[in-house]
DNA sequence: CCCCTGACCCTAG
DNA sequence: TCTAGGGCCAGGG
């Protein structure tokens, strides 16, 4: 397994309840992958310790409706249940109060 | 090796 | 606001 991988599942790990980052985000702090690879990553990730529902698209879709819309059903439980706001249409609100701001997101490599 | 498929994303129109 | 298209790249058949 490669160090950027380990450094994105540990990044995600970082992302506190309450808040998102998106997948375009997670992979700008973890070059070279890119936003598509840790989509991938994600997926892989369900079951694991990590909190893969806490990423979303860079609009604030939940882009797991394209693999299972139920998915999509559990993912916004979870997040609601954390206080996470959405809007109407359903998507969580990108604002800096629930986007965590990369500048000030540091992380330790693994 | 070719082809296709993703939990993506940005730009144009 | 929304769609289409191009770029992206690891995995699997």
């Amino acid at each position: 397994m490669s160090a950027s991988v380990e450094r994105v599942y540990a990044l995600v790990r970082r992302i506190p309840a309450g808040k998102v980052m998106s997948y375009g985000q997670v992979a700008a702090l973890c070059p070279p992958l890119t936003a598509r690879r840790v989509g991938q990553l994600m997926a892989r990730a369900l079951g694991s310790d990590i909190p893969w529902w806490r990423v979303v698209g860079s609009d604030g879709t939940l882009r797991t409706h394209r693999r299972d819309p139920m998915l999509a059903e559990l993912q916004k439980a979870y997040l609601q249940s954390e206080g996470v706001l959405f809007t109407k249409d359903g998507r969580v609100r990108m604002t800096p109060e629930q986007v965590v701001n990369p500048a000030t997101f540091e992380v330790e490599l693994p």
